[in-house]
DNA sequence: TGCATTAGTGAAAAATAATAACAAAATTCC
DNA sequence: GGAATTTTGTTATTATTTTTCACTAATGCA
């Protein structure tokens, strides 16, 4: 299939999945088929080569997909190559758990800053980064060319923040305060309501019969 | 509509967000519209009226949805009434996080536990409750007629710790480890993993043009 | 060479979602 | 009181997306 940039967002979903999956194998095993992916990852095989189909022709017919070119295919289409550098806003318990996180760093992303205006918290230091006041912030996103945000305040700031965040270029917010954030144009907007996952489960409680969304 | 128990996946997911829209109106405001409520979920307003009507008749013609009502049913729909109790495993940055988070508690979800295996964790004191021993879980689950489990550990044990969990008679998992867990017949499982959700921002990054997947 | 295997993909089918459009019910205004 | 207006509930339609089937084309191996 050709590689015009257009992948379903079914399958951008699902694509971290597969990632995740050919961590889980043996190191010295060099291929895999879509069938043993598909297992593994819990869809249908015909699934698989279609997803993977949208990155290019990967596989060898007869044989398999050679692992290290899929993994390093994986991480190029999700952008983990490159190597974003992303800053944090907020540094309550939420903020330091994502600045622990070891998954980020790991996966390409380089947490550069932390950004918090309670006078309690600023010049504290966790996960090797000194907290900062937000006002440094422009300063810190141009310096490191930071292209993504990542918002843990308290709701009731948290557009206060994106607002903030578009005037320092950057390029796309991961929004964990559970407010609705005003879309604009050419920043991505991607949220994370603990409490709306806990809700939307919560739907689901009493009607084990019926599939959950994903 | 009759009220037959399958509300589409896309009208769940919406719900949550209508029930906090109706929490940034004014207080004395008694009515809204479809129309205005569609506005300010940023969705078309027959959508509105699509969703709501698998909650029952709850509007009325040529005037609209009373605030209150609305506000209950999406409340009860979502099984936020009947006061789910949750229990935390795991309590590093994450788990902390999740423990201090008011939005659990606004929402009908009580955290009645906390639990880690961390000798240095035990005892302590977070969020009003006492980490205690993963041993001691079951007796907590039993207690407190435990409905959900949030998983906020490593990877590599989380699997171990669901298990755990299937056994105290749980009957969600929010899962925040990054691993795929097995599924199980009668335990709905959800996942949120953080650095999925930045892969998929990622993937966004460089094709602005794009729509991101909801 | 022939058989077994497995990717890639067109096309069909299925599932899901969104929208338009309008009758029915309620209110307001004359 | 009745016409005009508003706004819901719902049917029907259309659109979109996703999944799966089924087959062809490579490849490896005996």
């Amino acid at each position: 299939m050709k590689n015009n940039n257009k992948i379903p967002p079914a399958t951008v979903k699902r694509l971290p999945i597969y990632l995740q999956c050919l961590e889980l194998i043996d190191e010295k095993t060099i291929g895999i088929s879509s069938k043993k992916l598909a297992e593994l990852a819990k869809v249908n095989d015909a699934q698989v080569r279609r997803d993977l189909s949208y990155l290019g022709t990967l596989g060898t017919r007869g044989v398999g997909y050679e692992i290290s070119t899929l993994r390093n295919q994986l991480q190029l289409e999700l952008g983990l190559v490159e190597g974003w550098s992303a800053v944090i806003v907020g540094v309550g318990n939420l903020g330091s758990a994502l600045a622990h996180y070891g998954g980020f760093q790991e996966r390409g992303f380089g947490v550069v800053g932390l950004f918090d205006d309670d006078p309690r918290k600023i010049n504290k230091q966790i996960a090797g980064l000194v907290v900062k006041p937000i006002s440094e912030m422009q300063n810190t996103c141009e310096k490191y060319n930071v292209a993504i945000g990542i918002i843990a305040t308290p709701g009731k700031v948290a557009q206060e923040i994106a607002d903030k965040l578009i005037e320092c270029n950057i390029k796309s917010i991961l929004n964990f305060a559970p407010v609705l954030l005003k879309n604009t144009a050419d920043v991505q907007i991607r949220s994370v309501d603990l409490s709306q996952e806990l809700q939307i489960l919560s739907y689901y409680l009493d009607r084990p019969v019926l599939k959950a969304v994903k």
